[in-house]
DNA sequence: GATGAAATGATTACTTA
DNA sequence: TAAGTAATCATTTCATC
């Protein structure tokens, strides 16, 4: 796909906020007939650009009602424990992020969580299949902001 | 709403991966027809339980290659710069997260940006708008894991 | 929870600029 | 190459059982 024009950028920022909106209605706001934005919509897809449509969940309403960051050092750096690290956090469902990270600390991973309690049992979990040399957590108090929009 | 049986949760789990299946699709994978589907879906819907469906857009093809986390000490701690910086950071598209923490650091951001550079003018444009007392920013080498989707 | 009708929306083929 | 028109097909929505 060639570059994204101002249209594609209206699109993009509409349906990432909003997938269920009709070609119709889309059309409407960019002021298109449905079948070009039908059309960008599919190229978009067909790029990648846009990766998936997804139902947003209320984590509160689930009995999920806390965010935890854990900072963690690693200790042992080779490449396989770096695919261990990996394969685990991703088969750990209450584990929504990791990421590698520059600086003092190696790894961060966030997490979602019903309590402390639970965060616990996470940690205790996370600590009987991999070797961490130090994990520190901080608990979201507010979340001021959490978007999944990214800047167009 | 009251409590959510099996079907609503394994309808839950396909949804927040993918949103864009039809219900009669839906439907097959949990033994219900279309119409039941639609019912507990729309149920889900207005007991906030889906909250949105979102495009999720890649970062890397729209020129956003680069994840920072900020780690940030307030100086001041009265209601009034909580109040702006809230406003501020909800005002910048490019920070993604804003959370109020637990520990050492008082606040946490998580950002895209395009490169270094493009963090270093975030910044800039960030403590001209606030008064932040310290600021340490993280980059992020890997994403090793990310995802929207809630343990169900 | 199921059935089926009516309304809405998505997709295709074709035409135009 | 990009967009519009119109016909067709699929899906959603809702009344009724």
């Amino acid at each position: 796909m060639e570059k994204l024009d101002h249209l594609d950028r209206r699109l993009l920022k509409i349906l990432q906020r909003d997938c269920a909106r009709s070609l119709e209605d889309l059309g409407a706001d960019v002021g298109l007939s449905r079948n070009a934005v039908w059309r960008r919509v599919r190229a978009l897809e067909e790029a990648g650009i846009i990766r998936a449509r997804v139902g947003l969940l209320d984590p509160e309403k689930l009995g999920l009602g806390l965010t935890v960051f854990m900072l963690i050092k690693a200790g042992r750096h080779s490449p396989d424990w770096l695919e261990r690290f990996s394969q685990v956090t991703r088969d750990m469902p209450e584990i929504l992020g990791v990421y590698r990270m520059t600086g003092e600390l190696d790894y961060m991973i966030r997490a979602r969580v019903a309590d402390v309690g639970a965060y616990d049992r996470l940690y205790r979990d996370l600590i009987s299949r991999i070797d961490l040399h130090d994990v520190s957590a901080s608990f979201v108090m507010e979340e001021i902001k959490d978007t999944t929009a990214l800047p167009l």
